[in-house]
DNA sequence: GTAGGGTTAG
């Protein structure tokens, strides 16, 4: 294609071809805009001024690029909605996709802007884009973790007014969101309110059993699949592998395994989810001989062990065995080809950080790069165990690389975890960097409990920095975290 | 984003 104008695209997207320009020359030309450089740029603008001229700078935006970007500064949600608002109004050529709203949705939901959240679903509807049974799905999620449940199922019935019809799937959504935040009573009552108009189907029910698993409440899961077949519903094997589950995360390992020999008896195929779930129940229990023992019988009882099998078996050696036998595990299943995901990786490196092995821990680090981009949790862990060991400056130093050319951005368990450390020390110099944090972490949309605001309070004060503490208040107000009746 | 197995400490 046309060579010259190569080193303005960008690698990954499509833009249209421009004719070179004639004020500069090949070789003095920027080189090409890659994705962490979009995304420093956008992270980097100080104002909607300069986030606007970052935008121009990108030739053509297309759904894909906005969508990768919303993800990537997820954990910058002031600046992503920022983004979001800058590109919807300055760009003729772009028109923002359902996928895109839907995310822009989920980070205001998430900082509690509800009136932000409910302002981009009415443009998200005037667009005739949305909202989709997904977009509901995401608020509702936000407002049930903001500990607004009830507001959260109001607004799943109201989601007919908004143009969203309900049906069988929205009350299954509704009912697992409900579930997944151990609000397994709530989701019960619904459902047998609605059981009827919705036609619950196993799948409503399986969803209410695991719900009660989940709260390690085994015998109420119990009665519910006993409705089910009441019902004439037939179980289906993730009944049983619910059911299966719920015993062993309850502690009940023989009542588990004589559920798993029930399920022998019946006849039940039992497959890769059934055993995975055995490796790692009984690991945890810390019968780790019974772990191996399944993971070598399931390749005889003709099911293949999964990422995740593999995943379990090396979880509990690091736990319970030691994480040298954990790493043979490893390597055994290179061998075999399988290709460890994030979850293999960080369960690796948080065996190597409590085994006391940081910097092997940082080799696996890079390592995992080859299959896969390190997430916040393997950051964190290793983050963690830098300041436990004492290693403060090198804990900076990885924290630092994420706020530079890493794809990932720290969260709040991030900022908590570096906050804490700063106190070990107890320096003047790192109060001050726990002051920053402090205001850069509320900068970008995170809210410290009041604990932390007054913790670092009161550590600036005694290490004389009575400037930046009167900052931190200043910030501690906006965020309505100061104690009951103090006045700045 | 209608359900089940691996990451979250001891």
């Amino acid at each position: 294609m046309n060579q010259s104008s190569k080193p303005f695209k960008l690698t990954i997207f499509k833009t249209p071809q421009k004719p070179p320009s004639t004020t500069t020359t090949t070789f003095s030309r920027q080189p090409p805009l890659d994705l962490t450089t979009i995304t420093n740029l956008i992270l980097k603008a100080e104002n909607q001024d300069s986030l606007t001229q970052t935008l121009h700078s990108i030739s053509e935006w297309t759904p894909h690029l906005v969508q990768t970007i919303l993800k990537r500064i997820w954990n910058h949600g002031p600046k992503a909605l920022l983004f979001f608002d800058a590109l919807d109004m300055n760009h003729h050529s772009y028109r923002h996709s359902a996928a895109a709203f839907d995310h822009a949705i989920d980070i205001a939901a998430r900082l509690q802007d509800y009136k932000a959240t409910w302002t981009l679903v009415s443009k998200m509807r005037s667009r005739k884009l949305g909202p989709t049974p997904k977009t509901f799905a995401i608020i509702t999620e936000r407002y049930v973790s903001a500990g607004k449940a009830d507001k959260a199922v109001k607004i799943f019935l109201s989601m007919h007014e908004h143009g969203c019809q309900q049906d069988l799937h929205s009350f299954n959504t509704l009912l697992d969101i409900l579930c997944k935040s151990k609000r397994a009573e709530m989701a019960y009552k619904l459902f047998k309110i609605f059981r009827g108009r919705f036609r619950a189907d196993v799948i409503s029910y399986n969803i209410i059993a695991n719900g009660f698993c989940l709260k390690k409440q085994t015998p109420r899961a119990m009665e519910v699949m006993r409705e089910l077949v009441d019902r004439g519903l037939e179980p289906t094997l993730t009944t049983y592998n619910i059911l299966l589950k719920g015993f062993f995360r309850s502690g009940q390992i023989k009542e588990g395994w004589e559920f798993f020999m029930e399920m022998k008896k019946r006849k039940i195929e039992i497959d890769v989810v059934s055993y995975t779930t055995l490796v790692h129940g009984f690991g945890i229990a810390g019968e780790v001989e019974k772990s191996r023992k399944v993971f070598d019988e399931m390749i005889g009882a003709g099911v293949l062990p999964s990422v995740a099998t593999y995943n379990a078996l090396i979880q509990i050696l690091c736990k319970k065995d030691c994480v040298e036998n954990a790493l043979l595990v490893f390597d055994e299943m290179l061998k075999k080809g399988y290709v460890p995901n994030a979850t293999t990786y960080n369960v690796v490196i948080r065996g190597l950080c409590h085994a006391e092995k940081l910097d092997t821990a940082i080799e696996y680090m890079d390592k995992m790069r080859q299959d896969c981009e390190p997430v916040i949790q393997t950051f964190n862990v290793v983050i963690r165990y830098c300041c436990d060991g004492g290693e403060i400056e090198k804990a900076l130093e990885v924290f630092e690389k994420m706020n530079g050319g890493e794809n990932c951005l720290p969260n709040l368990d991030t900022y908590n975890i570096l906050i804490g450390a700063m106190f070990v020390r107890k320096n003047a110099d790192d109060l001050l960097t726990a002051g920053k944090l402090l205001v850069e972490m509320v900068d970008r949309g995170f809210l410290p409990r009041k604990f932390t605001f007054n913790r670092v309070l009161n550590g600036l004060m005694l290490t004389g920095n009575q400037g930046f503490a009167k900052e931190i208040l200043r910030v501690q107000s906006k965020c309505g975290r100061l104690p009951r009746n103090f006045r700045l």
